[in-house]
DNA sequence: TTGTAAGCGTTATCAC
DNA sequence: GTGATAACGCTTACAA
């Protein structure tokens, strides 16, 4: 690794800065410090001739507020911290950059790192976050170290919950029921008369929406008078080769499950992707399901049936939710977000009915 | 939009803090804040005793020190912003992602902002990341407005820009030859005895990545006696329905081109789909191949020919070599990453060869 | 409407 | 090896 600081050998930047500060505006101007800042942040509180001289010397010194000391004096960064699986992965790519855009709207900063599914990392990651001083934090999902949430409790955090729906949950949340939505998948499957369904799941441990999903389906069968069998249910990582390595995997039982609901559209991609490699039709000898929908996969795989997550809907509902509560607007509720089951293709009914 | 500020009515939080400060830290130490600051910073420096109350104290304490306290006095923020086009596009979430991982491993923290391809913007963009104190910046292509550079060497601000690679142009780059690689396809079409070669290219404004991508393709048919006709040039948004649409009209064409490449693997996808729609063969019928590769793309669509970008390589490069030059290393030299030309799947010769 | 001046929490300088 | 103290650049009472 590289040896940090030696700022001996620096060249000046920004922060050992050439650029100049307010007094300089200040007295281009021939005004005080305080009437300068009052222009910049309340400039309706400042006689409009003084204000067009300050702006004059603003644009021409090029001016430009010193975030670290107005941040320090004002106790308020504008910057709010996330941490995500990862950007691997088409659905949080576009979540976070819909909860970025949304952001900056309000005039703040997004913080991302990403904890690749890894729950202990989360620690180490958030407490550089912290550091920077994140009026809020935006976490996907419910499950994270205990420590975590008395870490943001202990510094006195609003955070809000992302991509889950739990109404029995004390903590703040965005998002939509998993269970729910895979419930309606299975039930779907159910209804085409399908009565031997397998999973291929993402990892659940750590992960409460993988979980939830698996849930859903186990739910479903049984309330029907059937059940998930140990060998129908496979938990994988969300890859495209280890969706393919599952399907295999579940083409080589028998008996064959009829229909494959894969824990996200990763998952499904490399499921169908398989099957046209063994020679498998789909939907006619296997039908398959995915989860979260990426433009993709429905687009270039019509055999697929797909679970719509509404992505950008999320990250901005939660920008505006985090937002409301850093700045005091306690009143607001949490958010469910509608999750369409669209079926996309033709997933059809079991072989020979 | 919602109303910011208000902070009468703000829960006191991070910022408004009640957290422990580095004078508490000293009283509970029995030491000065001087002290203090050095065991955290230069932990060699104090004897080994009193270091041990100061970590005891720090974590009774669980005091985390202010970064804009910190950074106001050190002229430091560890913090290196970056633009980039878009996180819906798999390579650059994945470079992002790269870049951002990269950087953490120096403590440095990254700021993103997406521009949606928009040049225009940057400078706006770019603001709020100065006045964030970015000690660095990392920029996608060299199509930036004069204004943006301008603004960064007032502010005397480190930049490199990625994904292009120019030797003659002055600015510090880490990237690959744009030109090079897309010439690389074109001749390995042209050895194929294809002569009807056409582009769906990505929108050239403002993209020189882009620009260069057809560039090299028009030298290559040129240095063989073949030229790039007007109708044989596309020019569309990155989407797949724009690959879709952009195949469907060159399919229409008499004659018809016998390959077909690509600006980028989104609009490859597309062009596949709709040939398979089309009923059009691929690549008995038409040989098309992509750019940049995305793991979908060469996975599940096998006619597709690509050229691989070592996306997570870029990150990297970028991030190394911005952190050299904000910790004054400045004997970095410019760097190329190689770019494989990549022949998957089963690209062929013309029909009727 | 504007100016004066006291900090915000940290680190760096300079003594000891 | 440690301590006192003066900044860093800004905002905000409080005065005028």
């Amino acid at each position: 690794m590289l040896q940090m600081g030696n700022p001996a050998a620096r060249t000046t930047s920004r922060h050992g800065r050439r650029t100049s500060k307010i007094v300089d505006v200040a007295r281009l101007a021939r005004v005080s410090t305080a009437t300068v800042s009052r222009a910049l942040t309340q400039p309706q509180r400042v006689n409009a001739d003084t204000l067009h001289r300050i702006e004059a010397a603003v644009k021409k010194l090029r001016y430009v507020p010193h975030g670290a000391a107005r941040a320090l004096r004002t106790r308020r960064t504008r910057t709010i911290g996330t941490v995500i699986p990862t950007l691997g992965n088409a659905i949080f790519a576009n979540y976070t950059q819909a909860l970025q855009q949304r952001l900056e709207t309000y005039g703040y900063t997004l913080l991302l790192v990403c904890n690749e599914y890894d729950p202990r990392s989360e620690i180490d990651l958030v407490h550089p976050l912290i550091e920077r001083g994140v009026e809020g934090m935006v976490l996907v999902g419910g499950d994270h170290l205990p420590q975590l949430f008395q870490m943001l409790d202990e510094y006195q955090i609003p955070y809000v919950l992302t991509w889950v729906w739990d109404q029995a949950q004390s903590r703040p949340c965005v998002g939509f029921d998993n269970r729910q939505a895979a419930a309606g998948v299975a039930n779907f499957l159910l209804d085409l008369r399908h009565t031997r369904i397998a999973m291929i799941s993402g990892i659940t441990t750590g992960n409460d929406r993988a979980r939830e999903r698996v849930i859903g389906v186990r739910e479903a069968l049984t309330a029907r008078g059937l059940s998930l069998a140990a060998s129908y249910l496979l938990e994988t990582p969300y890859t495209i080769t280890a969706g393919r390595e599952g399907m295999r995997a579940l083409m080589r039982l028998s008996p064959r499950p009829t229909a494959v609901i894969c824990g996200n559209d990763v998952l499904a991609i490399g499921a169908i992707t398989e099957c046209h490699s063994l020679g498998v039709e789909v939907p006619k000898q296997v039908s398959i399901t995915g989860f979260d929908d990426m433009e993709m996969a429905s687009t270039t795989l019509p055999p697929l049936s797909t679970v719509r997550v509404p992505t950008e809907d999320l990250g901005r509902s939660a920008a505006d939710y985090i937002i409301a509560r850093v700045t005091g607007h306690e009143s607001i509720v949490n958010k469910e977000l509608a999750v369409d089951l669209i079926i996309r293709g033709t997933t059809g009914p079991p072989p020979g009915s």
